[in-house]
DNA sequence: CTGAAAGCGCTTACAG
DNA sequence: CTGAAAGCGCTTACAG
């Protein structure tokens, strides 16, 4: 392995010049910079990261823990939100972190039950931490702030961490508003679990919308289940054996739509023709979905890249405020719903 | 920050003590190796892996390349495989290193028209690599290999380097046998595209199922095209223009699959009562297509699982011959392909 | 079984 | 502008 020293024999300055050059500074004469940059070429010179971390103690390395649930979840589990929150998030992060140092670690990590941190924190590995998805819990919160790490919580605000998560309520709305204007006057709306805050959000958001349009409540029935295909098959098939016959489904998340529509389709009620069916996330299921879904673009990997702004923000400016960015969405019109006036 | 020499002043031991049993050597006496434990535990000490890795040489840290297409791919591009591959391989590899200390670095990366390799290779940072993907050059390997670093192919065999792949040949002949088995005679066969060597494998695999079912060749129509959804849309509706009525179509990717299966759904063709769709992954699209496909599971958790194990091996025991781990694969029923006998 | 010492490859004041 | 020296927090022979 090729060392500081040996670029300094081979250039025939000290290592405290070279050193110099690598750490860009300033105070080497040009003539000089060059002769050991053509050394370090040369010879194939790579700083040993571990050597530069132990005197200045950053280590250039960024965790990206990533909230599932419990137990071992898999990406077929008909299961829609986490996952793909994953992949776009990453990409986004990946490619701001392309012009610097840094490297991403990445864990999987269940906040329920688990008493001991994402094992790349606990280690004490990273300078700072990306905390994906919504899964976390208080304890979770509380051990993290205790270590006063700098982290970044995408997906979801919480008081007194930064965090960056996309406008819930204005997407709905959009979502609410597209289907509204299109005609639509008898509405299903699929919710997330009751409990989360977001669900609550959510339903604020699509009951303005009716009212801005003077669509009675009593036009739209609002179901609480869980973010998976399931959750979705299985209120539609409620609020259709109850015997309500609605217009549009409007769906808080992709997983939700899709599983409605699966249910659908067993019932032979065509999309859009019989009733539309909008989504929300704009995840890989809702482009493959035939008919392609109509859903607000939450957009995860400008997320990503805001998220990563903030945590190399925070990390060389601890003392800055906590920053709650909210990221914004967009309409992504296919082929689920039709206009009905 | 506590360090080893403040555990040795608590314990009143030398360090070379400390550090003997955090690395569990057995020369310390179970009274002092207890004494020691009960300061690391009461200072919550945590080693300085830059210190460690100084000294060592060994980083505790695998890389993920996940190779990606140019220009920047997003997981709604109606594209499918890469992106579910990574996920799922990511998952299993993330399992196992649990049991570990090893972190896991992870990068996207194109390696058409780069003449860099991943930073995290590049600049040294992991003990060895994952490569995700079959999208790679020679180029890319050759300089892999000059590198010498430990690294295991996933998704796609290479000569000379460890990998770890599905069965494809098997896979796709079980996917056919199935669908000959069900009485299905007729066959679109929509392959990936045409020079790479896994589409020949999954022709020659496919061919092979119909000699040995009597069906002959003309009774099939096989198109290669590219693993998108738009590739299996394009090539789906070839078929269907030149007059062709299969009834039965092989993908050989979930992404081809669902691209037929939107086809058929514009022309209003009902699967699987007029045609039965089947595909090969298991990715997400899979589960949650309308009607749920019916597909091959080619086991990317599994794989990830087995990449692991062969990269911590060669890691330990660099000079090991080198290792082509095949992955089984197997059958996941749905809704896609009906009986018709 | 335990301690003193050297050294891993850097960076950073500090002289000059 | 450049070099000599100390030190970051460990591990590993080596004595004892």
């Amino acid at each position: 392995m090729v060392t500081i020293m040996d670029v300094a024999r081979d250039a025939k300055v000290s290592k405290s010049t070279v050193s110099l050059v690598i750490n860009n500074s300033d105070a080497v004469k040009p003539a000089t910079r060059q002769k050991v940059l053509e050394s370090i070429e040369k010879l194939g010179y790579v700083p040993n990261m571990a050597a530069r971390e132990l005197h200045t103690k950053v280590k250039n390395t960024l965790g990206m823990v990533f909230l599932v649930n419990e137990p071992l979840q898999q990406s077929h589990d008909f299961h829609s939100v986490t996952e793909t929150l994953f992949f776009d998030t990453f990409a986004g992060i990946s490619s701001q972190l392309k012009e610097t140092d840094f490297g991403l670690l990445s864990e999987k990590y269940s906040a329920v039950n688990n008493s001991d941190l994402p094992s790349l924190i606990k280690n004490n590995r990273v300078d700072g931490v990306f905390i994906i998805g919504g899964l976390f819990t208080e304890d979770f919160i509380h051990k993290l702030q205790n270590l006063k790490i700098p982290a970044v919580f995408v997906g979801r605000h919480y008081p007194g961490v930064d965090s960056v998560a996309p406008d819930v309520s204005h997407a709905i709305y959009a979502g609410a508003k597209y289907l509204l204007e299109s005609g639509h006057r008898k509405f299903a709306f699929i919710n997330g679990p009751e409990y989360t805050e977001v669900a609550q959000k959510k339903l604020r958001s699509f009951k303005k919308a009716l009212r801005d349009f003077d669509v009675d409540e009593k036009d739209a029935t609002c179901l609480f289940t869980e973010y998976t295909g399931t959750g979705g098959y299985k209120a539609m098939q409620e609020i259709w054996g109850s015997g309500i016959r609605p217009d549009a489904v409007l769906a808080a998340s992709d997983g939700l739509a899709v599983g409605a529509m699966r249910y659908l389709y067993e019932i032979k009620v065509r999309i859009p023709d019989d009733i539309s069916v909008m989504g929300y996330e704009q995840s890989i299921i809702s482009e493959h979905a035939i008919p392609a879904l109509t859903t607000m673009d939450i957009n995860k990997e400008r997320m990503g890249v805001e998220a990563t702004k903030i945590l190399l923000n925070r990390i060389k400016n601890p003392n800055t405020e906590i920053v709650h960015s909210t990221v914004e969405t967009s309409l992504v019109i296919r082929d689920s719903v039709r206009k009905r006036i």
